[in-house]
DNA sequence: CTGTTAGCGCGTTCAT
DNA sequence: ATGAACGCGCTAACAG
């Protein structure tokens, strides 16, 4: 810059105001700048103004991983958004490890981020309220931080597996397990919450929760169940990853959906509806999710308040009626959700 | 850390020192240091030593999209390894726009990023060899750049389509379809490229690229091209985008693979053997081409070496043979490739 | 072994 | 309308 200033025989203070563009430069002087700064090729230091202003101009996104589609869309909607404004997004990914995501929040906080997006892995988030975090803006994405300021955008996750179960109860199953992922993840909790209230609401008695770890773990699960005392006629997938365990599993033990077993699950994705049979699923509103959480990380930022309780956003849900749960037609119905709500479990 | 050195009676030298494990400070002391770090819960900020030293100790990530399971899994391996290196990683999505991707680019230089990895979008990256990048080192993933000093990671896309498309040639084909992305992307270039070696090694004329831009109008496509005078009784698709919007189709028109056409395309996906019927498709080392990208990156920053000719690395890829090409038992054959090749097609 | 001086590139403050 | 000086938080280079 001072090379600059030089060339056009100014002080560094003269460019430093034409870039910023706020203060009065004179026509003439503000074009012998410009013609220095081509000249010369100037780029300005992002990272000196960044030193030197309260802002850093950039975000963190941490999440579990991104071969998960869901969280993928979520990543680009926060990326896409940021990228509008005029911020940069730092991404990590922590591998559903409580230890990892402590420790990149903190290296993120020592790059002085003006806020972070999280996804934030199980059993942990206590961190998030020590001393170090106060000064930052945090927006929760799919699972909330427990008793938390930060503000957490999640779907119904309760409702909308409720709806997806009380369909296949519908359809006359009186047996119908549930599969998900870590059982201490958030959203496996309240969807298989969601399961136990359809089935009660039936008078049907729920099943235990089966934990999918792997596809291959998944196989032994489900040929346990179906080969069991109480085989049952329907399983309800807690999240797309499971669905693909499930799907794996049917396939390696040729049972078929739907004469054999009816199929429905938590989350839409791409293809869900050429497979044989189309899968009957519960979509969420994945690249919203994502883009809310970044709208509203911006929206505290701009107005840089710390408020003391967060607000909870949650987005609605809608049952996707295809095959897979025996239907011959197809069919959406949404479900409503209280845009800001106080509830402890959705 | 002016407060850290008062607190411990020493100077902000000896703090830093500490931090920085190098250099002699005694025991004493250093522990009356750590103390006051603890007792202020300091943090170095990263903004300052980045700004000091000549590494900011974060690389650039720009992708087009993250939504593609293959970018998705790409971008998941560079930021495992940059981990790994101590490294943060600014991911920004391009949107396959180059200009977009440009200013991207020019944004994370004045960010002072060691490294950048980019998957660049097609018909413009001439502004990579302009002077400003000059003092960046950069690696090219999936796709390479011109003419350049970069290294690039690929997959042997010719070779792998050859043989996909040589397979279906096997079953006995005649009229064999590609169907692809935008013509501009090398990827479907180098593919398309296979397809025609292989139909030409068995004296059959190779049809027209079919540039497929949506689900919808792959539909339209695929339905003139079966009402067509030359009716292909085979397709294969160039990525698992394309593979994707044409079984949307074919589904759509009530096509039935493999009895009314047979079907084969690049990239593997993770439900691609639990379709009906399980595709068969050359498989691509995803996660590798990541992680062998991000290496190559933090091995040319720990060497500090800018070479004049970048190396390009092409990863093997193998025909993963299942149901839809219409054979009755699976099988893996893998093609071998160079490591290090300077060939302009791959 | 430790402290002092200087400067990374920029923007704020005050003076002109 | 413009410039000089100072400081953001840190570290390299030189003293002591």
């Amino acid at each position: 810059m001072a090379d600059v200033a030089k060339l056009a025989g100014v002080g560094k203070m003269t460019v430093s105001r034409l870039l910023s563009g706020s203060a009065n430069v004179s026509k003439e002087t503000a074009e012998r700048v410009q013609r220095a700064i081509r000249m010369l090729n100037y780029q300005p230091n992002e990272l000196a103004r960044s030193l030197r202003s309260p802002h850093s101009k950039t975000i963190a996104l941490i999440l579990p991983y991104l071969y998960d589609p869901f969280f993928a869309t979520c990543a680009h909607a926060v990326s896409t958004v940021a990228t509008q404004h005029g911020y940069s997004v730092l991404i990590t990914t922590s591998d559903e490890k409580a230890d990892v995501e402590q420790k990149q929040a903190a290296l993120m906080l020592r790059r002085r981020i003006d806020g972070m997006i999280i996804i934030p892995a199980p059993n942990d988030d206590d961190y998030l309220r020590s001393k170090e975090f106060e000064n930052v803006h945090i927006v929760t994405l799919d699972r909330p931080a427990a008793q938390s300021r930060f503000d957490s955008v999640l779907v119904n996750n309760r409702a909308g597996a409720r709806a997806g179960v009380a369909h296949l109860i519908d359809h006359g199953h009186k047996v119908i397990a549930f599969l998900g992922l870590a059982k201490s993840l958030f959203t496996m909790q309240a969807r298989y919450n969601g399961y136990r209230e359809a089935m009660s609401s039936a008078s049907l008695a729920p099943e235990n929760y089966v934990e999918c770890r792997s596809p291959e773990e998944t196989v032994t699960l489900v040929h346990a169940l179906m080969t069991g005392k109480k085989p049952p006629s329907a399983l309800f997938a807690g999240n797309n990853l499971t669905m693909r365990y499930l799907l794996h599993a049917l396939n390696t033990l040729r049972i078929d959906v739907p004469r054999q077993i009816a199929l429905a699950g938590f989350d839409d994705f791409d293809i869900a509806d050429v497979l044989q049979p189309a899968l009957t699923v519960v979509r969420q509103p994945v690249y919203q999710v994502g883009e809310m959480a970044a709208n509203l990380l911006f929206q505290r930022i701009a107005r840089g308040e710390y408020p003391t309780k967060g607000h909870r956003v949650v987005l609605s849900t809608e049952l996707v009626v295809r095959r897979s749960c025996g239907c011959h037609s197809e069919s959406i119905v949404t479900f409503a959700a209280k845009s800001v709500a106080d509830t402890t479990d959705e």
